[in-house]
Formats: C-alpha cells, sequence, structure tokens
DNA sequence: CGAATTTGACCCGCGC
DNA sequence: GCGCGGGTCAAATTCG
C-alpha cells in the first residue's frame, strides 16, 4: 500500500520518506526548507484525490511522513489513520492534536469559504454570500526556524490571529498574483515551538516564475499545482 | 511613496 | 438563541 521511494530529488534528500501509492506521482510541490537547505519537502498532490482528501505530511529530525489519504468527512478515517500508524505520529506532537488537524482538513472541504474580495466588498454591509469550499488542500508540519517557508510563491499576509490551544499565533497568507487564489496558514505547534504547522489552500494557477525567476528549474512541478 | 504588514473589528458556522 | 472560535477585511502603520 506503500511505495518506497528511491532516487531522483526526494528519495536523494528523503531516503526514508514513505509515500501511498495513490500520492505517487507527480510530485509537483518541492518546498525548500531555508533552516533545512539539505531537505526538501514534496507535496503528493493528485488533482482528483485532491478534492476529497487532506494531505498532512511531518517532518523532524525522524524524516518526513505523509498522512493516507482520508474520505472526505471522515473524522473516524482520520483516528484509524493515526490509530493505525502511530509511527506516523511525530515525538514533538500528540497524537490527538494530528488526528485533530487532519480532521478538520478534511472537514473543511465540505464546508464553506468566502468568495472573493471583489464579490464580497459589494456584498459587504448587506448579506454575504458563500460559496462550497472545493478548493483541495494539505497541510504539513515541519521543524523549522522560520515561520514562512520559501515554496517559490510570493505571498501577502492579509491575517493573524490568536487561537484557542494554541500558544503562537496564526498568520494567514494569500497568493500575490492575480487571480490567484491560494491560500496558507502558518502556525507553530504549541507543544514544540520548532514544528512549524502549514496548510496550503487551493492551486496556483500560475507558475512560481511569475514570482521568482529564482526558482524556475520547479516550473512544471509548481505549475501542475 | 508604494508595497507589505499589523491589528482590531466584523461575520458566520457550530455547539450547547 | 447565544456565545465562542475561526477566518477575513480594511484602516493604520511600518518598511524598503
Amino acid at each position: 500500500m506503500q511505495a518506497y521511494m528511491e532516487g531522483g530529488q526526494l528519495g536523494a534528500c528523503l531516503p526514508n520518506f514513505f509515500v501511498p501509492d495513490h500520492y505517487a506521482f507527480p510530485l509537483p510541490l518541492p518546498l525548500q526548507l531555508p533552516s533545512q537547505p539539505s531537505k526538501l519537502l514534496q507535496m503528493p498532490f493528485d488533482h482528483d484525490e485532491a478534492e476529497s482528501h487532506g494531505v498532512m505530511l511531518s517532518s523532524d529530525h525522524c524524516g518526513l511522513y505523509p498522512l493516507p489519504a482520508l474520505p472526505l468527512g471522515s473524522s473516524g478515517a482520520a483516528s484509524a489513520a493515526c490509530d493505525g500508524k502511530p509511527g506516523f505520529i511525530p515525538t514533538t506532537i500528540g497524537a490527538d492534536e494530528v488526528c485533530t488537524s487532519v480532521t478538520k482538513v478534511c472537514n473543511d472541504s465540505a464546508s464553506t469559504w468566502w468568495k472573493g474580495s471583489a464579490t464580497m466588498m459589494a456584498e459587504r454591509g448587506k448579506m454575504k454570500v458563500r460559496r462550497k469550499m472545493r478548493e483541495p488542500r494539505f497541510c504539513f508540519q515541519t521543524r523549522s526556524d522560520v515561520d514562512v517557508l520559501d515554496d517559490g510563491y510570493k505571498w501577502r499576509k492579509y491575517g493573524q490571529k490568536v487561537v484557542k490551544n494554541s500558544l503562537h499565533p496564526r498568520s494567514y497568507f494569500r497568493c500575490t498574483h492575480s487571480n490567484c487564489r491560494v491560500k496558507k496558514r502558518v502556525e507553530r505547534l504549541s507543544t514544540d515551538c520548532r514544528m512549524v504547522m502549514t496548510t496550503y489552500e487551493g492551486r496556483h494557477t500560475h507558475s512560481p516564475c511569475s514570482d521568482d525567476a529564482s526558482s524556475g528549474d520547479h516550473t512544471d512541478c509548481f505549475s501542475s499545482f
């Protein structure tokens, strides 16, 4: 059920990285970790699967761990995933927290979210209109000294909020590219301030080259995300 | 001076 | 129905 990656970019960097078969490839989104330049995070991201699955990766000194795909809105599956893969849980985070996070990712896909800002501006002061959330999203955690990982895209921070049961504020970012509504949330784990949880939502409609020419080597991978 | 960030307020969903 | 919590807006502020 799991494929062990060997060779290639990821295999070379993360020899202990296991990926479920259906996440296998393409692996479109490598993330460069500023604090760990020798490591690359690959984002398993199948477009069909993404519509109904949350993906969670964890990276610490022990390696990078992807969470098996979970059925939409299935908290039970999330729990099962945690129960079934005790090894997945990093020592720096509690099992309950991980399961909660994954479940939320899945459930959010079935909830709603705000329309674009233009529409919202027009609707503001009256009744706001929402549409079904269908943006694919996934989250991963990594050990990093910096909150914002350099993934090749340019982000603008649009909010920050202290969330309950967390010692650290959660930051909200939006891709600065026009017509690209990808968002990401970044927060440090209260259980380990060195661990950063990053959640991406949506797909980029452009390549990172348009924002940052220095990451052009990953154009094809990024544009497929 | 324009772009980016900060931050308080607002809105909605959800649980009780 | 009410309160809480998460997500977003937008004015104010800071930065380059």
